[in-house]
DNA sequence: GCTTCCAATGGGAGCGCTCCCAGGGCACAC
DNA sequence: GTGTGCCCTGGGAGCGCTCCCATTGGAAGC
């Protein structure tokens, strides 16, 4: 280690001495708390700047009972499910709401038991001011932990079951039914769902969204047809509809992974998109543009979900008591419908 | 905020009053650490359970001064530069590094000038045990405040300039060199290069590997065609291309979105690939994979450099001075080559 | 001129933990 | 019986900050 700084960092102490104050003094023109005179405040300025003081945030934290950090906890069996660019943007958002509020950002991946340990060991010791708790699966051990800590906690997405009390989401439903009414506007009747994961409520409720269309226009649903939300399991999902539907028409896939691989089937089965099939995915990330033929999508705002979910935790970590959000979502029209 | 657990957290204290020993027994017993008679050892773990004990973090971190975290800074003047898959997945390393060595993972967006202050103050309060720096530009002025940070620095990929002390990288050059070769290979005599930001490291090296290898070769190589690392940066500077070039028949892309991009142009611009134009990118992301057609490509291993960098990091915090990292690339023929 | 009040001040007690150190106790060798 | 070590043990001093509280002194009000 470069040991080019062999002197410690100076302390307040050390301030309020070079400064001739008192510690309590120093510490209030620090926090430009009231009670402190111009010239006071002007000495503990200068003494700060010669000495280069930074205030050592462990101890702050330590007397405040605040760690300054907030916690993005991403739930899931496998560590690369992280890997999808949508928690990428969500952190973007997130991060940029915790800057406002100066709050830190840790981020736990909770895919290993290990990692979940941790995680249960933050929420028990306060290790963090707040948690915000995304992509739990159902009977999430972490919602039993959650709930348990006396911690302010926001969800990202309601996980499947009760809706917890504080948790900002994505209109799933209401997108999905918009991306099969779409594609029923454009005259298509066979319209089947390739789903996400059925044990997520985003897998089960943008089905729903797809049922309750199908059902209002007076046409069959079809069963749903099971992905796991990415591009391989799309392909395999649409390769089986074509199996056992060889005349649908249109195809409204839970996420643009999945509708990427269905595009892919159709292409190597000779189908003509949107000609023969229509296709429609969700999420608007970057797959949907470059695919071919551009994906028409449900575009969901993820960096605003990640700002929300941020801003939610900060208001509970001020006391205050927010309510829960639903964030619309918006067709994007493309090619492939 | 739910106020079931009113009580406060129980401290070591209470630990060792019920457990009829002293603080520094139970503390001893708690860290595992020797001269702790078995009997006592036991009554402490007995009322550890009985009260549901969890260290406090933020005192052991006052009393110990580490604080038990790593921090992973992303630069860039643009928060959306983190929005890249790439960054996920070398979390996706790092945490499970991290993890190893229970260390906590803060993630800082230094995009903005705030940002970047809180960065600045993290490196000089130690508010973490050691720091990670990504991203980095051309006179970025995180390096400076890096090298002058009493804290131990890795850096992922080398910025501009003087190597620093610590870092892991991908062997940019080589793989470039790789890729062009590759081209050549084929029978490809007019090689173009569309180049990553050429005031990065990356973006500077896969130039250099790129026209090493067409000299190599005794071919001529292309000035550097430079676009951002986006798609349609991408896209334009194929276009460029087409228009200065229309001989043009090789293309090795620094990355795989503007490879995505630049097979975009050449599908409107009617030119076949890779019969007409033979398409290489770098760093084998989804989007190589989903282009049309799947794009061949120059694999670097993304979660291994997020691995390499936390575990160097680690090692330095524990005091030992472990050597420079770079990690080879492979090439990934698909179809545009 | 004498209360009344309040801004300004600094002392000191924590926050919950680690760790140094002096002091027992006990076994073993002399 | 007296040493010589060791292993345990608990007291206590921090780590660096915040914040309560008692004290002071000067301005304002009568």
């Amino acid at each position: 280690m470069a040991e080019d700084a062999p002197r410690r960092h100076p302390t307040l102490d050390e301030v309020a001495g070079l400064a001739g104050v008192s510690r309590s003094v120093a510490s209030r023109a620090l926090n430009n708390a009231p009670h402190v005179s111009r010239a006071k405040r002007e000495a503990v300025e200068r003494a700060v700047r010669q000495l280069g003081y930074v205030p050592n945030p462990t101890a702050r934290a330590l007397a405040t009972r605040q760690t300054g950090a907030a916690a993005l906890v991403v739930s899931g069996e496998d560590p690369s499910i992280f890997a999808d660019p949508f928690f990428a943007q969500v952190i973007v958002g997130a991060s940029a709401a915790l800057e406002e509020a100066d709050l830190h950002l840790m981020l736990c991946l909770a895919a290993t038991d290990r990692g979940r340990k941790r995680v249960e060991e933050l929420l028990l010791s306060r290790g963090a001011d707040g948690v915000m708790l995304m992509a739990l699966r159902e009977d999430d051990p972490l919602a039993r932990m959650a709930e348990e800590a006396a911690m302010p906690v926001v969800f990202g997405g309601r996980p499947v079951g009760p809706a917890p009390r504080w948790y900002v989401d994505v209109d799933n439903a209401g997108g999905a039914r918009e991306a099969t009414e779409y594609l029923i506007s454009l005259g298509r009747t066979r319209v089947a769902a390739i789903c996400g994961r059925l044990d997520t409520e985003a897998g089960r409720a943008r089905y729903r969204g797809y049922r309750d269309a199908v059902l209002a226009a007076g046409l069959d649903p079809f069963a749903p047809q099971e992905g796991d939300f990415t591009e391989p399991s799309g392909a395999a999902a649409m390769a089986a509809l074509l199996a056992d539907h060889p005349d649908v028409d249109g195809v409204f896939a839970a996420n643009d992974n999945m509708g990427a691989g269905a595009l892919r089937t159709l292409r190597e089965a000779g189908r003509r998109v949107p000609a023969d099939v229509a296709v429609v995915g969700f999420d608007d990330l970057t797959v949907a543009r470059i695919a071919d033929p551009p994906l028409t999508t449900v575009h969901q705002p993820v960096t605003a979900l990640g700002r929300e979910m941020a801003r939610m935790l900060v208001a509970l970590i001020d006391g205050q008591d927010p309510t829960p959000l639903i964030l619309p979502t918006r067709l994007v029209p493309r090619s492939s419908a």
